[in-house]
DNA sequence: TACTTTTATGTAAGCGTTTCCTCTCTCTTA
DNA sequence: TAAGAGAGAGGAAACGCTTACATAAAAGTA
């Protein structure tokens, strides 16, 4: 019993070369319109698919991409993983996703494998890539291969960036806070990556750019999560600082802020402003309900997709795409 | 220049034939100890990586395995397929991922897609995937590789499930709250999947068994959001239906729900108890923080993956298994 | 009409592995 | 000492495709 169809059983079926169904199948010119179509026939009857394997081996790549994340449980990369795969497929591309958890050794074991698999471009998720990536992309084994990295850039000749302007999200929270008449605003930085330095100094601009008061009292560090922004909060009361709006580096941090703030007698937002970030599905969650900044994650990774196309089919393109985030106002404020 | 380094090379640097290079590849026996040794040095020597799509061509398939979920932005399903990816990673294969959105054109484009790739098996998350795939694996070109089905069942000859026992995460439900003193309890089913039934007739024949009162007014139908959560409550109470404790299908509806609540002036938990399902990030950022089931959707993620790997290892194995929830108790009861 | 060009098709090599088969050499054993 | 067994290694085919090259027929050109 044969277990698959082959090309070889197309062309004997359809009385012509492997040379010619390869051509139909690969929508070449140079076949007669009666040939192509008894061809077509053929791969009909017999519900022949051509295998991704054996024309990998002779192309030396695979129409397969690597998504390299650090943790797809975050939803704005979920989000992003999504979007992305949902466009790859769209355009006729699968995607090997890989939850590298942040460490450097898996990053390397996954680019390893990836390019073994014959991957023809590899995206890359966020800003704690910048680490790993910038010394191992030199690496000659890589070089040949694009990368589009969503988050972050790096100077090297084959990697094209898509960031989001932090600085413009940080700049629509604190004018809107300035709008609703407050002025001592405080920053909770909870994650050390690069887009966590950008978006923190984006406030120190802002605030005084706007003539607002900034120090060091006014910037608080903590982790990303609930119990992180109860800490902080704690933090925050025991510093004694005068505030009367907090913006939080992420929805969740924001959640458990609001939370202590609760807690503590505080009532938001008569009392207290807060403003989330990443617009995440807590974030709706919440009571009162957050306002936060959208980041667009989704068009993020469409538009990732779509610039490692435009590189994979070798027209002229630009390095780097900017997106504008968004501030959804809710009750928090 | 050369591209790149092949087992030619290697052979020849090791001064042995291919075949030998490719024994002490695969651990295979029949090879000294010195000449393996001689062959690993050249393999490090060169920084030789093996070509899994040239190796896929010979063995017809590759250390691929398909992960098949309709929107990995779902938190619990984002779970499951990061630990699924993580542990796949972890025995030496990597993941295809893919997004079907439901769609059943999609879901036979997808599958098919897996096969021309030569996965070595095909994972899929969620009880949507019942409908289409038990047509779908009838079908001889899908015959051939393994299916593990997370959260459903398929009577075909090449599927293997691991499923959560519902019917013992609502019986936690219903008599954590009947401890609470509550007697009227109402379900708010969110998904007309094979889980939600599920669910719901475990709700049923809980409530039957414990002697409370159960009819055609104790189960609401809504869709899995926050705003369904929202609708739902309007109906409940539009309906006159008596009840001191509602259990959601899902945190998000609940959260919906518990908003609705609030507004319409009762207290939580003191008039009204709330259970929501999954064990959401946004579980925790209610207020009150939600009693929520965990449906363990990592761990089901491992077994997952622990299943296939022993089905493609021809070793014996179970055709199911099944992970039991657990009541995670928070301020809503 | 005789030529060049174009179009349609076939032949066969090659992509980088694995593995079956063969061969040689050494070691047993009668 | 000769035959047989077993271990170690190599030769070469095979996996299913693409494509450079060759060839033949058709079409254009003068």
């Amino acid at each position: 019993m044969k277990m698959k169809i082959n090309i070889y059983d197309v062309a004997r079926i359809a009385n012509v070369s492997t040379a010619t169904v390869s051509r139909v199948l690969n929508n070449k010119s140079n076949v007669s319109p009666e040939t192509r179509h008894k061809v077509q026939e053929a791969i009909k009857k017999l519900n022949y698919r051509p295998s991704a394997i054996a024309r990998g081996l002779v192309l030396k790549h695979t129409k397969t991409v690597g998504i390299l994340a650090t943790d797809i449980t975050s939803p704005n990369y979920a989000r992003t993983a999504c979007a992305m795969e949902r466009e790859l497929f769209h355009i006729g591309y699968n995607a090997i996703l890989c939850n590298t958890g942040g460490s450097i050794e898996n990053n390397k074991a996954y680019l390893q494998m990836l390019v073994n698999q014959g991957v023809c471009g590899i995206i890359c998720i966020g800003s704690v890539f910048k680490n790993t990536l910038q010394e191992t992309l030199m690496l000659s084994e890589f070089s040949h291969i694009p990368f589009v990295l969503s988050h972050c850039q790096i100077p090297a000749d084959n990697t094209y960036s898509v960031v989001i302007n932090e600085k413009h999200g940080i700049r629509l929270c604190v004018e809107h806070l300035l709008e609703k008449g407050h002025r001592d605003i405080l920053y909770v930085k909870d994650a050390d990556t690069y887009s966590g330095e950008r978006k923190k100094s984006a406030f120190r601009e802002n605030m005084a750019r706007l003539d607002l008061p900034i120090n060091d009292k006014t910037i608080f560090n903590t982790y990303r999560s609930f119990e992180g922004g109860i800490a902080v909060v704690k933090d925050i009361l025991a510093s004694g600082t005068k505030f009367s709006a907090i913006i939080f580096g992420d929805d969740i941090t924001a959640a458990g802020g609001l939370f202590a703030l609760k807690k503590a007698g505080y009532k938001i937002p008569e009392d207290v402003a807060i403003i989330g970030y990443n617009n995440s599905p807590a974030s709706i969650c919440c009571d009162p309900q957050l306002t936060t900044v959208d980041n667009k994650t989704d068009i993020m990774g469409n538009l990732s997709v779509k610039l490692l196309q435009t590189v994979l089919e070798k027209k002229e393109t630009t390095r780097l795409l900017t997106v504008t985030p968004e501030l959804v106002i809710r009750e928090s404020t």
